[in-house]
DNA sequence: CCTTGACCCTCCCGCGACGGGAGGGTGCAT
DNA sequence: ATGCACCCTCCCGTCGCGGGAGGGTCAAGG
């Protein structure tokens, strides 16, 4: 009924070490202890211990971990959504790294030599930076993300388009699919849609992201961007993002 | 000619302190000091800076980056090939990562609860561990590699096997193609197996690698393997990984 | 000549999720 | 009584810096 952590390590296939980790952080913490201080695992707990390595293996920091186990499924979407939109932003960053280095490689073999714009690519990330100045300069949230921005490099930039690309992509099929902007899955991608906008430039509140999607149909060069991809998507997307701020 | 470390933060747009800790682990250091300590960088200095900026880029650890600088093309190469290797292990994974989490995702939206089964899907790595440790039970390397798997999750065994699926793919390319076993682009993909199971399994040496290359064409059940994607394929991959061991 | 402010220096702690080891106690079989 | 497998609690190390404390340096302006 009481295991040791030896025997739960065979059964759960975590490192006794890793018991001990969780149980200093308080993330599973064995119901009991022996007369001479040994951890005390009940079958309770080889449960959540279980629960832990199925979140674990979907990468999710034990912090997040914590969080999804503490309440029930209202918290566990929002992490879960969260966790996606780290991953996919790996997968474009991984992918635009490993362009670049399957370049440098036929550089190497070709026995060329590499240029400088070779290296960095031709996407000049300063081409807007007046003009965002001008708009934004004074504001706080344009500080941080120049902040951060600054110390992108080729790659991240190519990934954050491709990932903005991909966003885009699912506001036009939603939209091509006549699923209503007010739906929960146009509100899902509104929301990738400001984790994006919160990892690679700065932290964007609902109500911000909100003001965002008016401006995006109130400026009609924001305006004209979406529409050419598709008539009306200015607007479905304002929608879809006002949806998922007052849900 | 000589720049104090703000100046040469602004020129590469890396952090003081990135410089500070590049200096300090000897990875570029200041060609002179002022009089009183400040660091002084001259233009070749920046150029290696350059140049290391470039190569974190493509997330080569600082280590991988001495290597490389420390002799040319030769040794460049192979560190390159390996990163190449790893990304594409990440990208494997981080793919399967959120496969598994959108299946969870699914599930959440239908409001049903997930099965085992459905969290650790269908693959079961176990399957042929006693023919495995009758063949090579006593050996360092089985013992290694037993050590390792352990740890590995659902989500790792998908990723092995989807980069052991693309390495296939290439060398059914390639031989598709009638490029010579004995081609420098064969080896390269015969070395990207070769990383391939040093990272999965265990470190595997190029002379290691040329002998389980023979036991692939030995071995009946191998060899059908490699032959049922295609005619000759065995043969084919073990004359790649000989050509590579050799080169 | 002195102060101010922008810059520079050298430590040193912190992050995340443990791995690994030292130094020492526990529990059961021989 | 001894051996051996198992358990405990610290504590250091990983990787690439970020951030801050505490203190020196340098040119400009009062």
């Amino acid at each position: 009924m009481a295991f040791k952590v030896g025997e739960v390590s065979r059964l759960t296939r975590l490192s006794v070490r890793a018991l001990h980790h969780y149980d200093s952080i308080g993330l599973v913490k064995p119901s009991g202890r022996s007369a001479s201080g040994y951890r005390l695992y009940t079958e309770r707990d080889l449960e959540r211990l279980q629960e832990v390595s199925f979140y674990r293996a979907l990468e999710l920091s034990l912090e997040d971990i914590v969080r999804a186990l503490a309440d029930p499924a209202s918290d566990r979407r929002r992490v879960l959504l969260a966790q996606r939109a780290l991953l996919e932003q790996r997968l474009e960053k991984t992918r635009a790294v490993l362009a670049l280095l399957d370049d440098t490689l036929r550089a190497f073999d070709g026995e060329r030599t590499m240029t400088t714009e070779e290296m960095f690519g031709a996407f000049d990330p300063t081409e807007y930076e007046e003009e965002a100045e001008a708009r934004w300069g004074d504001t706080e949230a344009y500080r941080i993300s120049q902040e951060r921005t600054k110390r992108y490099g080729a790659a991240d930039w190519a990934a954050m388009k491709a990932e903005a690309a991909t966003i885009l992509d699912d506001f036009a099929t939603l939209a091509a699919e006549e699923v209503p902007a007010t739906d929960d899955r146009a509100a899902d991608v509104a929301e990738r849609h400001r984790l994006h906008l919160y990892r690679w430039f700065y932290p964007t509140s609902r109500e911000h992201h909100a003001a965002l999607g008016r401006m995006y149909v109130a400026d009609p060069r924001f305006a004209a961007n979406y529409d050419q991809r598709r008539a009306g998507l200015a607007v479905y997307v304002r929608d879809a993002i006002l949806t998922n701020a007052l849900r």
